[in-house]
RNA sequence: UGCGACGUCGUUCAACGGCAGGACGACCGGUUGUUACCCGGUAGACGCUGGUUCGAUCCCAGCCGUCGCAG
């Protein structure tokens, strides 16, 4: 099949029932998703909140700037607490206190991350040391599909293969086949009532690669799917390449999730690609190393410019952090470790990156997101990589 | 005032009669399905004055300073 076509037949039904496209702009879509905890507009950024919690922030408080729906994570939750105990206390969203909708990512990321904690890897799934304790562990597509279940998330990920960019072709040509293979399980697999579950494709790069998972994966019915295994270390400029063309071959129907990457950049590139979803730790974890994303750039409040900035972090916003403190306030608490400058940065970057995922979906809605990308990247003071 | 100990990057510790090193801090980068983690880079010191020696941060003397004990 060409790079482009429309796959997923299998799954035209569930996109009637919890997706819908309500504008698109050129390649740039902008849906509604539903869940059993309320809708997502899309274009969505999410935060990630690994262990049922945004690092640092009350859930109110990621409400209010703006976040539709959170992530948590199999791997971590099964370690601490425990599925039995989450579930127990009535699920992830009464047990964190979040009550929108929660995605789960399988564990597959960490497992294949933390590449020094794995002990063996075969078609059923793969043996490793948790990172909690050392001790032996197994993934397979049941177990995590039982731990999102447990979770009571309302998307729940495939278990899958990612590896980094520069791992061998046949590495890779092996991580297709056994995502693959173990999407197939995953999809038959018990999940909790109104839970969506989401297919990753694999690939790296690799047109052949990519397309065989797009081909396999998209064939099963899946209610979204994800390009997994990108921005991983490959160049910026072949990752939106292969967003180009590998976005459009998921099916136009269902939600397309572009698995990590959150820079203001990045985010308008591949929404510019038709990607829906998105999530990433670089706005809270740079947040906590002391930095801000703003329209001037990333800024590292450590450096001793800021040290009597009497300015906001970024002119014009109106974020807890900025309608009230300072650079230098900031700068003063990051330099000397006070809590407050990482939550501070944190509700900033994230403001940040809602904010232009929502004015992004309003742009697209209006038939005016060209011209508001063109804009939006001239103001990071970045070039745009090419005219489409 | 006497006796003693000690003076090494901003701080805290090393080493050594022949290129003075670390940690923390400072300064500057990085971070893309998250440890407040972590990674990388830069700058930065032998208290002062003499003496011994081919050569002294090191050995000796004096001075200055700090600390302890005594008064």
């Amino acid at each position: 099949m060409a790079p482009g076509t429309d796959r997923g037949q299998a799954t035209r039904r569930a996109a009637a029932v919890s997706f819908r496209v309500d504008a698109t702009d050129g390649a740039a879509r902008a849906g509604t998703l539903v869940t059993a905890h309320g809708e997502i507009q899309t274009p969505a950024f999410m935060p990630v909140g690994t262990k049922a919690t945004v690092k640092s922030l009350h859930p109110d408080e990621v409400r209010a700037l703006g976040a539709q729906v959170i992530l948590g994570n199999a791997y971590h939750l099964h370690f601490r607490p425990g599925e039995d105990v989450v579930e127990s206390l009535g699920g992830i969203h009464a047990f964190s206190g979040w009550r929108g909708p929660v995605l789960t990512d399988s564990g597959g990321y960490q497992v294949f991350s933390l590449r020094d904690t794995i002990r063996s890897l075969d078609d059923e799934g793969v043996t490793f040391r948790s990172v909690y304790d050392g001790a032996d562990a197994r993934f397979t597509p049941e177990e995590v599909a039982e731990i999102q279940r447990r979770l009571g998330s309302d998307i729940a990920m495939c278990l899958d293969i990612c590896l980094p960019a520069d791992a061998p072709g046949s590495e890779h040509e092996s991580a297709v086949r056994l995502t693959t293979l173990w999407a197939e399980r995953q999809a038959r697999a018990p999940r909790a009532p109104g839970q969506l579950r989401f297919g990753i494709t694999q690939g790296g790069t690799d047109v052949e690669l990519r397309s065989r998972s797009l081909d396999e994966i998209c064939a099963l019915p899946f209610d979204g799917f994800a390009l997994g295994g990108l921005a991983v270390g490959e160049h910026k400029l072949e990752m939106l390449d292969c967003v180009e063309w590998a976005a459009p071959g998921l099916p136009a129907g269902l939600p397309r999730y572009f698995m990590g990457i959150g820079d203001p950049v990045g985010i308008l590139e591949v929404v510019a690609r038709g990607i829906d979803m998105f999530d990433c730790v670089l706005p809270t974890r740079t947040a906590r190393t002391g930095s801000a994303l703003t329209w001037e750039g990333r800024l590292n409040l450590r450096n001793a410019r800021f040290r009597a900035d009497a300015g906001p972090l970024d002119e014009g916003c109106v974020c807890p952090a900025c309608e009230r403190f300072s650079r230098a306030y900031i700068r003063h608490l990051v330099t000397q470790d006070e809590i407050l400058g990482l939550r501070l940065l944190s509700l900033h970057n994230l403001s940040f990156v809602l904010d232009l995922t929502a004015r992004a979906r309003a742009a697209i809605e209006r038939g005016t997101f060209s011209a508001f990308r063109q804009d939006a990247l001239a103001r990071l003071a970045c070039v745009p990589e090419e005219e489409s």
